[in-house]
DNA sequence: CGTTTCCTTGACTTAACTCAAGAGGAGTGG
DNA sequence: CCACTCCTCTTGAGTTAAGTCAAGGAAACG
C-alpha cells in the first residue's frame, strides 16, 4: 500500500487563496469566504483515474486542493492530447456551467483531492465584494491566456523549445502557489505525459530531456525537478512570463510576506 | 481606390444576435438590448492592419460587425501564430477587462467594421435578465472550447487533418452566423494565413489544399469556398462539431425560421 | 522478488521544411 | 491600354526534424 496522506487536512494551506493573493489584496472577510470554499467535503481520486469524463453532465466547478491533474481530449483513433495541467489551487470550470455535456475529460496524474463547488457558491462569492469577483475574473482570464500560449507552443516552437517552455510555465505556476522552493519543485509527470502535452512522441521527449540536461539547464530525477539555469531555460524556450499576468497589486502583499 | 463599402450600415443584420439565438431564445426586449450594442459608433480598420496590438491597454470588448480578423502572437524571432479567427458577430474579450496590457494582438484580414463595447454595457446587459447573461457565458465558453480544440489540432493532427479541421470549423461557425449559404461561403484568407494558423509553412499548406481539391472534398478559388463533400471532409479531419456547442434550445427557434 | 511501468539507446523511415524559381492575377502608373 | 510591380499560388529537388520500431535496463510497485 502506498504511503500517501489520505484523510489529512489540506497540507499546503489554501492553494487557491495563495495564488489569488498575487492578483488582488483581500480583506480578512474575503479571505475567510475563499477559505470556506475548500471547507466542503473533499473528494479523492487515485492516481491515473479520471475526475470527470467527456460526455458527463458537469456538476460544478472543480477546485484542486492537492495533487496534479490534466484536461485531455481523445481523438476517435485513440490519439490523446493533454490540453492543460491543473495544479493545486486551480479552479477549473468544467465547463461553462451551462453545457449539457463536457467536451473533454479531466484525469489525475497523482492522487488528487478536490472539491466540486456548486456554481451558486461561486456566484455568492462574487456578491461579497468586487475584489473577489475581480480575482475570479483574473484567474479565468489567465487560464484562457495559458491556453492561447499553448497554441503558440504547439504551432511555432520546435521540440526543445516546447519542452523548455512547458517546464518554465510549470515552475512559474508552482511558485505562484507556493509549491516551488526556489528553483526546485516536484514534477510528478512521466515523459509520456509530457509527450501528450507537447504533441511529440515519448521517445523524442526523452531525447529532448537529455538535451536539456546535457546543456546544464535542468536536473530531473524521479519527481524531483530543479532548474539549474532559469534564464538559460527561458531563453531556449523564448519564455516570457507576461502571459501568466502575475503582476497585479497583490505582488506587493506577496513581497511583504 | 478599392471599391469597398465604408459608411454603409451593417450589411448582415445583427451577426451577434444571429449567433446567440442558436443558444438561447430571447424576448423582444432582450433582442433590442443586444441590437443596441451595435448601435454605437462603429470603427473601421483597413485590411491587413491591426485592431489592437500587444501591449495596448484594453479599451473594452470588441464586437466584430463585418469582416474577418484574427488574434495572433509573435515570438521574439518573428515567428507568428494565429491563435483564433474572429468572424462577424464574435465578441472578443480583449482581454479579461482587468489586465493592464494585452498579451496578444488582433489583426484584420479584410476591412473590418467593429465596435469597442465598454465593459459596463456588457455588465448592464447581464442585469437585464438571466437569459442574456447565460447567452454571453455560453458564447465565452464556446470560445474557450474552440481554443482547446486548436490545441488538439496542432498537437495531434497531421497536415491534411489540421487543414481539413480548420475548414470544417470555419464553415460551421459561418453557418451559425448565417454567413454560409449551404456549403458555400467566403473565405478571404491567404494560404499564408492558414499556414500561420495551422503551424505549417505556406508551401506545405499549398500542397495540402491541392490534396483536398484532388480528393474532391473542396473547391476554393479566390475567396469563393465550397465544401463538395462535407461528410468526407469531416471524416478526414476527425471533426466532431460537439465542441462548438451549437445544440441548445435556440436551435428550435432557428429551425422555425 | 517478480512484474510492470518508465526510461534509454540505436538504426531506419517519413512528414514536413527549405530554397529556388516560375506563373497567374490584381492593382498602379505612365 | 499596356507595362510594371507586387503578391499569392504553384511546382520541383534536396534537407532535416521528428516519428517508428525494437530491444535492453532501471526503477517502482505490490
Amino acid at each position: 500500500m502506498p504511503v500517501q496522506r489520505d484523510t489529512s487536512p489540506a497540507p499546503t494551506g489554501h492553494p487557491l487563496l495563495a495564488r489569488l493573493q498575487h492578483y488582488v489584496r483581500f480583506t480578512g472577510e474575503e479571505r475567510l469566504a475563499l477559505e470556506a470554499l475548500s471547507a466542503g467535503p473533499a473528494l479523492t481520486v487515485r492516481q491515473r483515474r479520471d475526475l470527470v469524463r467527456e460526455g458527463d453532465r458537469p456538476r460544478g466547478v472543480i477546485l484542486i486542493l492537492d495533487g496534479w491533474a490534466f484536461r485531455y481530449k481523445t481523438l476517435e483513433d485513440g490519439r490523446r492530447q493533454i490540453i492543460a495541467f491543473l495544479l493545486p489551487g486551480d479552479l477549473c470550470d468544467a465547463h461553462g456551467y451551462i453545457h449539457r455535456h463536457l467536451d473533454h475529460s479531466i484525469g489525475a496524474v497523482t492522487q488528487v483531492r478536490y472539491i466540486e463547488v456548486p456554481r451558486e457558491r461561486i456566484e455568492a462569492l462574487a456578491v461579497l465584494g468586487p475584489r473577489l469577483a475581480q480575482a475570479l475574473w483574473w484567474d479565468a482570464s489567465v487560464t484562457a491566456s495559458i491556453q492561447r500560449e499553448w497554441t503558440i507552443n504547439l504551432g511555432q516552437r520546435d521540440a526543445i523549445e516546447r519542452l523548455a517552455h512547458l517546464f518554465c510555465e510549470l515552475v512559474y505556476r508552482l511558485r505562484a502557489t507556493g509549491l516551488a522552493a526556489g528553483d526546485r519543485c516536484d514534477i510528478p509527470l512521466t515523459q509520456t505525459d509530457l509527450a501528450e502535452a507537447t504533441g511529440m512522441t515519448p521517445v523524442h521527449v526523452n531525447r529532448m530531456v537529455q538535451d536539456l540536461r546535457a546543456r546544464g539547464l535542468i536536473r530531473w530525477k524521479g519527481h524531483d525537478f530543479e532548474m539549474l539555469d532559469l534564464a538559460g531555460l527561458c531563453s531556449v524556450a523564448m519564455f516570457n512570463p507576461g502571459y501568466l499576468h502575475l503582476d497585479h497589486e497583490g505582488r506587493l502583499l506577496d513581497a511583504a510576506g
